[in-house]
Parts: structure tokens; C-alpha cells; sequence
DNA sequence: TGTACATCAGTGAACGCGCGTTCACTGATGTAC
DNA sequence: TGTACATCAGTGAACGCGCGTTCACTGATGTAC
């Protein structure tokens, strides 16, 4: 890509195998499942030998890292992009979760499965603007809310929702009604004011 | 246990060694995490060779489809009694669930995994009082809704709710909220709240 | 501009490991007569 | 009650497999002079 002549022949050096490692790993995550994603299979993916990912991450687990955490900064930006694009749609930044965990169930996963395990946040050391937390407290932080505490409250019953659909909208169960609402997207945003209005019927 | 003499002895053969097996292998899900619950791993934990299961289950899913729906079992019967002994508590049924998954996290995943990878639903086959979806679905159907699609509407929120905090409330960013609040059953509750008056503060 | 050399980023063979599964077997149990 | 025999539920050794990781290596690149 750098380079302007040899368009065919394989360089020995690769240029940026990092970058193209963790693209193959997410490429086998969707495509062949999280089981059939090992180092090998990757490297494989990557067109390069078994040792080659060693010269870029210490171990397995650290390539699991990378993707992860690299996952988690483009969903914060479709976060961020969604609250701008949409400030006074209340759930665009919810259904902007949803959609993004929907579209790479397999990656989101890791990513999960990866902040689940986390000692402490896992965003805390992210940017602003690619940091899926800071978005989602800014798009309640504009609302009613009494105390932080409350605050935090919000920010997991916002992001439970999130989660939990994410992982339940492809339920074979559920197919029927989505269909019936019309689609994904309005089974979605069905759902999460039915969570609003648990209490009274619409 | 059903032969009074041999106390010490273990027979060649096992009594009821597929009870065993289910039962050695939830121990191993929880002690030793879903990696390390191989069928041979799975079979050593029972005290058997590694050919032994073959007689009970015919392969290494077979086995995983029995925990996971003896697991579903267990948390409908669960959830029944959560109904039965606190019937004016809109949310005994949910906050049943979500306790069930906290105090067993692998048996639970492997169990939604389950439910995830299943073709049609995966209770189709359950008896009423084991019955989680029939449960959360009675839990539901002495309120308002206005058609049996606003109902499948409303068991989605109120699941994806449940599953949703099953899975973030071990997350370390939110314990001091957690403390604060004077710990998970207050904590989860609070949450089920906020989602309830997403519109308006308490 | 050219050469020497250190450093970097690959290769490919090998390691030990635990896995799921199969196989021929054997000990225990239950039934027919 | 006793014996013959089919069936059942185990054993233990073996299979092939793909994995994560290490190792000594080599080709390419960049820097000093």
C-alpha cells in the first residue's frame, strides 16, 4: 500500500502485521466462530507462520486484548457519532449499541466477555470520543437525575437493556413479533419503551 | 446409596453414573471455569474412565444440551416458587431469575448459550412448573398489555432486562454504586426502577 | 555513494499437551429354563 | 435353586488432531562512517 511498484510479489517483511492480524482475527471471529479463532488459525488468516504474531504481542491473550479493546473504541464511536446525528432522539444512542453488538455478534462478544474479566474499567484509559461509557453517561447526563449515584444507576439499567437485547433479538422465539413490529429496529425501540413504561400499558 | 451393605467398595457399575456425570460436570463449570469442562475432565471428576459417558450420551453436546435444560429446569422451578410465595412483588419473578445466574455465572452461560444456539424454543418441551419463559409469561399476564404481541413485547424487555444485569453486575465499575446502595438485591432492584421511569426521575 | 554491521521481523520445524472419540475387552447383572 | 447366556455398563489403550509456544535460523532494513 505504501509502496508504489512490486504490486504481486509477497515482501518478506509485512509492513504492518499488527493491523493485519487483528483484521484477521475479527475476519475469522464472524466468518468461522470464536472456537475455530486460534492464534494459528490467525496467523494462517494473516498469511504469515505460527511465530509470526510473537514479534507483535506477547501472547495469545494479548491479541484477545487488542481486538477486543479496538472493538470497543469503534463502538464508542458509533456511539458518539449517533448521539450528534440524532441529539433528540432519547434512544439513538441505545439502538446505536444494539445495532453495532447485532451487526458483529461474534466480536462483541469478545469485547464482553473481556470487560467482564477486567479488574477495573475497561475504558479507562480510551479517549473521549471513542469511549463507550463517557458516551453513554452524556447521553442521560442532559436528563433528570438526582445524585451520582443515581446517575450510575441509569447509565446500568441503559446498558443492561443494551446488552440484554443485543444478545436476545436473534432468538428464534421472538422472530414472530419482530416481524409482526416490522422489523429489528422498531422491535427494538418497542422493547426498550416497554421497559420505560413497565408500569402502564401504552 | 440404594444397596445397604459395600459401603466403602465402588461397584464396577455406577448406579446412576448420568446423574453423576451432569453433576460433576456443573461442579466443574463453577470450580474450574466452561475451559476447563472437557468430557474427560468431566468424566475424571465422576471417578471414571474416559470412554464411560459414551454409554450415557452420545457425544460431548449431548451432554452440554442436558445441563443446560436440567440447568433451565432448575431456574424455572425457581422463578414458580418466586411467583407462589411473593405474589404482590411485580418483581420477585425477575430478580428470581437474576440471582439464579449470579450464584451459578457458568452454569447460567452455558445454559443461555443454549437457548441461543437452539433452533426453536428452547422450553418447548418443558413441563408448566419448570417453565421459565410460562413462568416470566404468567408473571406478566395479570398486567396491562394490549394484544399478545405487546405481551411478547413485554416479556423481551423484562428478560433482556434480567439477563442483561445477570451479566454486568459483577462488573467492577459499578461496586461502590452497589455499596452505596446497600448491596445487589437493593442494587438490582433500583435498576428495574430506573428502567421502569426511564422519563422521569424518582 | 558504498560498505559493514546491528537490529528487526519473518520462517519452519519441533515440543508437549489435552482433547474427543473409537476399539476390543471384561466384569456384573438379569432372564429363561 | 442352579446354570447358560445375552445384555449392559464399565475399562484402558490408542487414534489423530490442532493448539500455544519456543527455538535456531535467515532475509530485509536502516544506520554509522
Amino acid at each position: 500500500m505504501s509502496d508504489s511498484n512490486a504490486p504481486e510479489a509477497k515482501p518478506y517483511h509485512h509492513g504492518d502485521l499488527r493491523r493485519a492480524l487483528v483484521d484477521a482475527a475479527r475476519r475469522l471471529l464472524e466468518t468461522e466462530g470464536p472456537a475455530a479463532m486460534s492464534l494459528r488459525a490467525v496467523a494462517r488468516e494473516a498469511g504469515v507462520s505460527p511465530a509470526a504474531p510473537y514479534h507483535h504481542f506477547k501472547d495469545k491473550s494479548e491479541l484477545m486484548g487488542a481486538i477486543a479493546s479496538e472493538g470497543w473504541a469503534l463502538l464508542g464511536e458509533a456511539m458518539v457519532e449517533a448521539h450528534a446525528s440524532h441529539p433528540d432522539d432519547s434512544l439513538a444512542v441505545i439502538t446505536s449499541y444494539v445495532s453495532f453488538a447485532r451487526s458483529r455478534p461474534a466480536l462483541y462478544r469478545v469485547m464482553f466477555e473481556a470487560a467482564r474479566e477486567s479488574e477495573k474499567s475497561p475504558f479507562a484509559d480510551f479517549r473521549e470520543e471513542t469511549n463507550p461509557y463517557v458516551s453513554l453517561r452524556k447521553s442521560l447526563v442532559e436528563r433528570d437525575w438526582t445524585s451520582e449515584a443515581d446517575l450510575e444507576v441509569w447509565i446500568l439499567a441503559s446498558w443492561a437493556s443494551a446488552h440484554g437485547l443485543a444478545e436476545m433479538l436473534g432468538f428464534r422465539h421472538f422472530e414472530e413479533v419482530k416481524q409482526q413490529l416490522g422489523g429489528e429496529e422498531p422491535f427494538v425501540r418497542a422493547v426498550l419503551e416497554r421497559m420505560a413504561h413497565r408500569n402502564k400499558p401504552r
